[in-house]
DNA sequence: TCACTGACCGTGG
DNA sequence: ACCACGGCCAGTG
């Protein structure tokens, strides 16, 4: 028992941020796409709560690229404004209807 | 100190 | 087709 390496750290977290850096412009991921990269050790509820600590991380992540599995911009309304979100996700040609992104499946990026 | 919540997702009834 | 619940980690009241 004992020697198995327990990360009880938050490394995880700098792992979501940097993956988020890396998705290309003009593309969007989901939080389990994330989760699920990292490691079953971390969950989608997992990667917006690392999100919202985000606004510290340096450089910033592209939090606004990262939507639900719905394509659903759920975490609009922790941005700076309410609209910040969908501004910037429409300034990448990203086309979104009612908060929600169109062609999400063409815009997915999966890491 | 204990309990609940949180930018979610998947499966079961 | 719809509703309900569990899971994971950390932070806050």
């Amino acid at each position: 028992m004992s020697k198995e390496i327990k990360i009880r750290n938050i490394d995880w977290i700098e792992k979501i941020y940097e993956i988020v850096r890396k998705i290309p412009k003009g593309k969007v991921t989901s939080y389990g796409a994330i989760a699920d990269a990292i490691g079953a050790r971390t969950t989608a509820r997992m990667v917006g709560w690392a999100m919202n600590a985000s606004h510290t991380a340096k450089p910033k992540v592209p939090a606004h690229r990262v939507v639900n599995r719905n394509g659903l911009l759920t975490g609009r309304h922790h941005f700076a404004s309410p609209t910040l979100m969908q501004e910037l996700l429409e300034a990448e040609k990203i086309e979104i209807n009612d908060n929600q992104i169109i062609n999400f499946e063409k815009n997915y990026w999966k890491p």
